[in-house]
Order: structure tokens, then sequence, then C-alpha cells
DNA sequence: TTTTGTGAACTAGTTCACAGCT
DNA sequence: AGCTGTGAACTAGTTCACAAAA
């Protein structure tokens, strides 16, 4: 490294992988328990031994946004965390809305984990009459969905959830990318097709319970 | 292809990536829908560009399992679905508990996904006094966690979903791995430790959000 | 000495391209 | 003619191993 200097970003990363960024929030979750534990100052090899993973894979996915260790210490805690924050866009409160108000949508909705890592549930939206105008539990109001262009236009939306039965995710995500919301986290089965330029990742209940069903089946053929 | 003949399992498959049994899984529902529209044979190509997949891929993991194929016809929808249903061990009814009866796993027991491809929610378990002997609104039963080793030794439980918050997450899998179950899906945030054979799935909303802001501020960095 | 950052080596996964079957 | 099954080529991702820095 000759050109980049210490601490700073290195030039746009062309293509990161999807691997790579999950990992990044990984580590930095590692951090905040590190920080909460008040330990100062952590190598790759601790991180490695302590979380389960692999040291070389860490100092390459860090050394690729820059020189955040100091060779002979390790990486100072609190700065590095600063930095993986920074990384990951989260150092300003990111919009979130979900739709769907079914069980999972609302279970979503209140899902401790969100607001606790600054993100914010602005609102839930459903096409049922009999929901638009309630809340969740936590208190996230239910808004029509059609009220979702509007609601767009008026403040910020960084992310929409899809929480929404199968046959209703398509057009859901198209709603969703009118009103320019730039990525979607989907819980519905199924894919979506989704323009350049906007961000889809799914988590698939069915495909992941089907895996594990695919490991018993095999390990009985064995036993 | 010499020695196996066709339509039978190949050999025992060594070690099959998890990439691949999802596929599976993914293949599975498109030829669902296929039948259910009345289709009878479909060809690699067919399969591809109506789910967006890639055909050589399709062949290959499927080629994996046997040689389900007919050459200048396709795949025969039915036999196909037949012969994955049996690969990912859906021939049989699965038995599924899901732990903890917070909102998130209130909303998986009811979840109408599962059911329909053949998983049987057989309960709830929580630690908390006043959730046990109610249930979802399903109508899945919620026990006491300390029941959980009683009724795995009485009835078979295939697989476990862990839904409790983070810091229960560990002890929790320690019960499920002690009662004998072989595969959990782990929608808590945080690495398990989960002993060989038992085959372990994480769901990471918290990662998932945070991969989703990672590509949220790179964008911003190039607009 | 300790530990980073990184090229090189390796491993895993995908896609190509075509022989061979129907 | 059409399409599978599959080696070969390619691409992506991980781990090793070590020079350079503190």
């Amino acid at each position: 490294m000759l050109v980049n200097r210490s601490n700073k970003r290195k030039q746009p990363p062309e293509q990161v992988s999807e691997l790579t960024t999950n990992r990044l929030s990984v580590y930095l979750r590692c951090l905040n328990e590190l920080d909460a534990a008040g330990i100062q100052t952590i190598s790759s090899q601790g991180l490695a031994t302590q979380f389960h993973l692999n040291a070389a894979q860490i100092r390459k996915d860090l050394a690729y946004f820059g020189e955040f260790g100091v060779r002979g210490v390790g990486y100072y805690v609190k700065e590095l965390r600063r930095h993986l924050r920074k990384i990951l866009g989260l150092d300003r409160r990111l919009r979130v809305v979900i739709i769907g108000a079914g069980n999972l949508g609302l279970a979503l909705a209140d899902y401790p984990g969100f607001r606790q890592e600054g993100f914010e549930i602005v609102g839930l939206f459903d096409a049922a009459n009999e929901k638009i105008g309630h809340e969740s539990r936590g208190g996230v109001p239910i808004h029509d969905i059609k009220a979702l262009r509007s609601v767009a236009a008026r403040e910020r939306l960084d992310i929409a959830v899809i929480a929404v039965p199968a046959p209703h995710a398509q057009p859901v995500a198209d709603l969703v990318v009118a009103a320019g919301i730039k990525a979607i986290l989907n819980f519905s089965p199924g894919a979506l097709v989704i323009p350049e330029g906007v961000k889809l990742k799914s988590v698939d209940l069915t495909v992941s319970l089907e895996s594990l069903s695919f490991y018993l089946a095999q390990g009985d053929l064995d036993a």
C-alpha cells in the first residue's frame, strides 16, 4: 500500500461481494460486544478465536476499505467500530417501511434488533381496510398501501421490507420501486424481478427449512 | 454415465453444497407452479428463462442425483417434482418445533408457507409462565421449554426453529441439541456453537438489513 | 516480538461448449 | 432437430505464508 494513507477509505470499492458485506455486519456486532465488555484493542486472531471466524479473512475484508489496524497491536475496538458503522452506512438513521401487516410484518415491525441497530421503522403498509389506521403492539402505525408513494415523496424511505403473501409480492415490489425506494428485504417466497439500481435481498423461509430437510434426509441414508 | 442406470439415485452425495440444496428447493417450487399450470414437460432452458435461472446449472444440480431428464425432450414435470421431493426428504411429514413464543415465534408458528410445503408445526416452547398453556392464533400450543426434552423423547421432532432474544439463543440451542434434534433454523442474531452432526442454518435479520444499508451507502458515494 | 496487509496458492462454484442420446 | 449430461474453462472466494511495520 503506497498511495493510500492510513485510515482513509480506498477508492470506491468497485464490487464488494454480498458475502463480504454480511461479514462486515458480523464484525460490527463482535466489536459492539467487545466494546461493551470494555475491551480496547483486539487482533484479527483474537476476533477469530473468540467468534469462530478466520483471521486472514477478517484482515482481508477490513484491508479492502482502509488500513485500520496497527501492526504488532491489532485494531482499536472503538475506532474500528466507528469505521465499520461508516462503511455500512449506519452513521445515519435508516428509515424502514414494512409492507404487509400480517403476523410476520407485525412481528418484524416490533423486532427489537432493528431499532437497536439504528434502523427506524417508519410504518407498516397494508391493503386491508380493517387494518389501516391501527398500529402494531409496539406502536408502528399501519397505513394504506396506496399511500406509499405519497409518503415516499414526502419523507425519505431507505428500505422496504416485503412481508406479504406470495401472489402479492411482485406487484408490491413494483409499487416499492415506483416509490423510489432503492433497497428491498423480501420475505415472500419466490423470485422478484427488480430493475437495475435497486438492491434486493431475500429471506426464503421455505428454502431454509427444505435445505435442513435435505440434510436430515441424507443423514438418514448413512445411518 | 455408465454404471448408474437412469432414474436411480447416485452413490450417497459425499458433500452437497448449501447453495445447491437451496437451489433444489427453488427448482421444486418452480415445478410445483408448472404442475399447477398443467405443464407436463420442461427443458432446463425453459426453466431457466421462465424463472431467471441458469440452464447449465439446473442440469448440473439435477444430474448430480440421477439422470432425470430425457434428451431431446427435457424433464417430465411430475416425475422430476417427485424426485426432488424425495431428495429433499419431503416425502415424509417433517415435525417442527418453535422455541420462543414472542412476536416472531408466534408469526412463524402460523406461517402458512410451512404447512403448505408439508412441515408440521408441532408446538411452541417458551419459558414465560403466562404464555405456557395458551396457543398461537392459528392454534399451535405453547409448552414449557422445560418439557422439550420429554416431548422429544416421546415423539419424533425433526427441526427446531429458534426465535428467542439473543442472550438466550445459545442455552436454548444447547437444550435443543440435548433433546436430540438434528436440525436448527436460527433467527437469533449472532453465532451458535453446535456439535458435529447437527445442522444449523441461520437467518440473521440485522445482517440482512445492514448489508442493504451498505449498498445504499455505496450508491450515495457515486451519486 | 507481535500482528498487519497482501500476493500467491488453493478451493469452491459457475458457465461454456459439445459429444451423445432420443 | 432438440436437449441432456458432463468434462473443461473460467470466475469467485478463501486460506496460506511472509515481508514490512510498529
